[in-house]
DNA sequence: TATATATTTCCAGTACTATGGAATTATATA
DNA sequence: TATATAATTCCATAGTACTGGAAATATATA
């Protein structure tokens, strides 16, 4: 992934009412929520609620499938995987006296930083 | 990590001068990066560089060191795998037929889908 | 065809964000 | 004290985003 593709992603994914609406779809799997069950769960005014998926959409965070009168959101688990791959890449790669992901990360080193 | 929190850090990390900013503190590692090299490698003027670090810092993403004249910028690791943490809880926990993180995730199931 | 359901598009006001030059502050050194 | 270095704050302009009611579109059913 390249830095303005993740940019765009994170800027989406950096408003709570889309970080809330991700998160439901993440929470939900792979076969998607219907919009009007992601209305009801959060609470959300249609036009609003229709402005912010578009915008994750648009990103690629979210796809969308129609079944008759239904429209169905589907999160990009690629996307996210892509995403948080961006975060860790490189990281420490710098490091002057190299003190290994170990030293530097608390927790799940593999997770935070991938040195490669 | 909440929702707002994590909504604000990545608001902050959804502009490309400021995703640049902090993939240069990650890459180089805890001892941090003064303000005036960050300038030199990303060609940022100054005042605008500035007004992108405050912000990573007033989102606790980056935190300041004085030495002397020098300012080092210091990425905050934990903020940035905390931040990677709630982008994967619960992943897929309401998923209907329960298909489990392996037929969801391509790769590194346990890094995006912790389904506690 | 008439009606109901599911969702989107239109619109416009308010508010926030990004930018960079000039002036300022903080610190060190001659 | 005068000067140099490192970085910030001030300021104003231009652009972009958020919001939600009302109207429009897409699809199904009586």
């Amino acid at each position: 992934m390249d830095l303005a593709s993740a940019a765009d992603k994170l800027a989406e994914l950096g408003h709570t009412t889309r970080l809330s609406i991700f998160r439901y779809l993440v929470k939900g799997g792979t076969q998607g929520v219907p919009v009007g069950e992601i209305q009801a769960a959060l609470n959300v005014p249609g036009s609003t609620l229709s402005h912010h998926i578009n915008r994750l959409v648009k990103v690629g965070l979210v796809k969308q499938r129609r079944e008759s009168r239904t429209l169905y959101c589907v999160p990009q688990y690629d996307a996210l995987i892509g995403l948080i791959g961006f975060l860790q890449e490189e990281c420490c790669a710098n490091q002057a006296d190299e003190p290994g992901c170990d030293d530097v990360l608390s927790q799940d080193c593999d997770t935070a930083c991938d040195n490669t």
